[in-house]
DNA sequence: TGCCAGGCCCTCTTTAGGGCCTT
């Protein structure tokens, strides 16, 4: 059984911010993380049916001759739904990924069983300093090496694997808890800035 | 780099508005 702290971090590249807009998936990229290591990894282009933006294909690199002859979304969701089977997920701006991981699913009829917790909102209360948070930053931030080709898939979701195993090194010093129950995190998420200190003083 | 949406957060708030973050 997988352990309810391994966790997957992932990131969808898409043809624009609204699923229910009309837009879809064209990339998913994934790490598994157990036990502090990446043991799994999962990318792939996805054929959305329609043609993406000039701005998209700047923003991201992936072109519309790079989709004509991807698998269809329906095929990779079905095969991402498998990869990430039973366990907990973890994205920059989750309600973001959330929202395209729960559209892609429901068009295939498949659901998943874990929960999300959100890296942006972690990163606000652990770095309240940072210049801002976006993943780019936030990386440079935490000293990171990084070759800075944001805005793909799986670098994307490598960065943000790499960025929540620093926030819970940096949330490890200031508790006396031998690891972070993924529960934690998820409840540093939601609770205001200046009570952070004194729930990880108490847990 | 922007627009589109939506959830969260802050404040000159709660009968609201606007910034952040994701593509």
């Amino acid at each position: 059984m997988p352990n309810a702290d391994t966790v997957v971090v992932l990131d969808f590249e898409t043809t624009g911010l609204s699923p229910t807009m009309g837009d879809r998936a064209i990339e998913i990229g994934a790490v598994r993380i157990e036990n502090g290591e990446i043991t799994g990894r999962f990318q792939e282009l996805m054929n959305p049916g329609q043609r993406i933006s000039g701005f998209i294909e700047d923003y991201t690199g992936i072109t519309n001759s790079m989709l004509k002859h991807a698998p269809s979304c329906e095929e990779v969701m079905s095969q991402f739904a498998d990869f990430i089977s039973g366990y907990n997920l973890v994205a920059h701006n989750a309600s973001f990924d959330k929202r395209f991981l729960d559209a892609e699913l429901s068009n295939i009829s498949r659901t998943y069983s874990g929960q999300f917790a959100c890296s942006m909102l972690v990163a606000r209360r652990i770095y309240p300093h940072a210049p801002d948070h976006k993943l780019g930053t936030l990386v440079r931030y935490a000293n990171i090496p990084s070759d800075g080709a944001f805005h793909r898939a799986l670098y994307d979701s490598e960065m943000a694997a790499k960025l929540w195993q620093a926030m819970l090194r940096t949330i490890e010093k200031q508790t006396v808890l031998p690891e972070i129950p993924f529960k934690l995190l998820q409840k540093i998420a939601k609770t205001p800035k200046n009570s952070v200190r004194a729930l990880l003083e108490h847990s």
